[in-house]
DNA sequence: CTTAGTGTACTATATAGATAGTTCACTAAT
DNA sequence: ATTAGTGAACTATCTATATAGTACACTAAG
């Protein structure tokens, strides 16, 4: 995983592992890997990756046992609230970005349909720009 | 306009003015404030106010002539080409979390058509959750 | 020339973030 | 009791960001 400079390296962790969670990759009650390996996995310091944890505990994501490690909290709607409440979240970013551009929700729907651009990079694919937004 | 704790400053002064003229609201060739008008304006420090111009004209979005100010590039395709890129960058990265997320394009479709999320609050708005994503 | 307005450059201070390294406290298994 | 694995708590250093304040160089207008 590359990060952006732009953002602290903890919280793309966090939103990473969320994303895992409302994804169905990791389910609740599962246990999460050690703050050790964690730093290793992401390629970063134990003590970032501590906080990661600290901060998954802190927004009720995560349960952590001293001595143990931590876990997903084993919750069963968990998956589903967290889905639901990250689509809303980059749903409301986008719409207000793009209404920011002067684009009302009929257009983006246009743009979104006849959305192509950059699919998953693949080893063949030498990524010409292919067409994007015409308006 | 307030600020984001977790985007450096200029970083989002640069994008309100590039969406400014993205939009229409300010046009090719004007003439920017200077960089003790802007820190007032937005309630920075002149020193972040002169490294935002800085990025803008590393960018080719304005150019600044000492002594006499900064203005925003004349290019009549400036504009569009601004409104071009910011549009498609916010879409693939909207595509890009959604696709994350489990969600496809068509779901992505579905979701917009039916989004009433939190529009622009205004006085008598009290913001109440109104519907969301049911996915 | 003088003045006002411009961008630029510098010192200094403060904070957040990330890293490295060490140590401690707790838990489970042996 | 010992050991290995866990999170947590430190000290220290480094960088980027943001602030405050000062000074300088250039431009246009008077």
């Amino acid at each position: 995983m590359q990060f952006d400079a732009s953002l602290p390296i903890y919280q793309q962790v966090v939103t990473d592992i969320k994303r895992e969670i409302a994804s169905g990759t990791v389910h609740p009650g599962d246990k999460l890997p050690s703050c050790r390996d964690l730093a290793v996995r992401y390629r970063i310091n134990p003590n970032t990756a501590a906080r990661v944890y600290q901060v998954l505990e802190a927004q009720g994501v995560a349960e952590t046992r001293r001595g143990m490690g931590t876990y997903v909290r084993d919750d069963p709607q968990l998956k589903g609230t967290m889905l639901r409440e990250m689509a809303d979240g980059y749903t409301a970013q986008y719409v207000r970005e793009m209404r920011g551009l002067g684009f009302e929700r009929k257009e983006l729907l246009k743009i979104l349909a006849a959305w192509d651009g950059p699919e998953e990079q693949t080893k063949e694919d030498t990524g010409n720009g292919k067409g994007k937004t015409d308006a």
